[in-house]
DNA sequence: ATTGTTGCAAATATTTTGCATTGTG
DNA sequence: CACAATGCAAAATATTTGCAACAAT
C-alpha cells in the first residue's frame, strides 16, 4: 500500500496552516511558503493541501468566493463570513448539533453532519457603517 | 440608470430553473436550454444566471464540488448533500433560525443569516449499503 | 534501491469579458 | 433609435497532472 514520506515542503505548509487563523487560499499559502522555499511550486502546494485534507490534518473551506480556503484547525467548529471584507472568522459558540436531528425528521436518508457559514458584518466592518 | 430588457433566453433559463429541483450547474442548464435555443452560448447562460441571482430570482449554491449549482426556489430553505452520489436535495424541515442568535453570542460582529449544507447519505444511496 | 515527492510546464475546468451584431422597448 | 442582450471567441482564474529529477526510508 502507499506509504507516505515526509517532506520539508509539506511540513512547512502544515506548520503555516497551524500558525494562522486567517483561512488562507492556496495562492496565499504559496506566497508565504515561498519565503522559506523560494523554489516551491504551486502544484506542490495544491498536492500537499489535498494530502492534508484527505488525511484529516486540514479542512477545506468552500465558501463560494472563487477559490478554496484552508484551515489548520481540524476540530469541528463553525465559520463566519463577512459580506463586506470577505474575511472568514472562527466562531466560538455553543454546540448546535441538534439541528442534524431536526433536519433528519421527515428526510428519508441519513444526515451525518453539516457545514455552516454564518454571514453578516464582522466587528471591524460594523464599526464603519 | 440601467434598465433591463427581456429576452427569450433569460425567460427560458428562469423557467427551466423553476421547473426542476435538481440544482443544475451552468453546464447542465446550457445543455437543456440548447434544446430550445440551439445557438445559445455558455456566456449567455452565465450572464443570465448572474443576473437572476443578483435580482433575487435564483440562488447560487456553492457546495465545493468544483462548479456552482443554481436553484430556482428562492424562498429560504436548507440543502442536503449526498456524499455518495453528490446530489443536492431540498430539505423540508422546521426552522432553525435560532442558531444565528446562538452564534452571535460572544461574537463582536453582527450575524445576519447563514448557509447550511447537511451531509450524509440520501435515501437512494443508503439502501445499497 | 525503491518509490514517494518535487519543480516545471502543459493541460483541464470553470467563469468572465471584449466586440460586432441582434432584438426589445 | 438607443442601448440591453446575444453569440462567438479569447482571456482570466483556479486547479490538476505528466514527467524527469530529487530525496526519504
Amino acid at each position: 500500500m502507499a506509504t507516505s514520506r515526509r517532506s520539508k515542503q509539506r511540513d512547512a505548509i502544515k506548520s503555516y496552516l497551524m500558525s494562522t487563523t486567517a483561512h488562507p487560499t492556496a495562492e496565499t499559502i504559496y506566497g508565504n511558503i515561498k519565503k522559506e522555499f523560494p523554489n516551491i511550486s504551486l502544484g506542490t502546494v495544491y498536492r500537499n493541501l489535498n494530502f492534508l485534507v484527505e488525511h484529516g490534518e486540514a479542512l477545506r473551506i468552500s465558501c463560494g468566493d472563487g477559490s478554496e480556503h484552508f484551515d489548520g484547525k481540524t476540530e469541528p467548529h463553525n465559520h463566519f463570513l463577512c459580506r463586506s471584507c470577505g474575511r472568514i472568522i472562527d466562531l466560538e459558540m455553543d454546540g448546535i448539533d441538534h439541528i442534524d436531528i431536526i433536519a433528519n425528521a421527515g428526510f428519508n436518508g441519513k444526515i451525518e453532519d453539516h457545514v455552516i457559514y454564518f454571514r453578516g458584518l464582522c466587528g471591524d466592518c460594523q464599526k464603519y457603517r
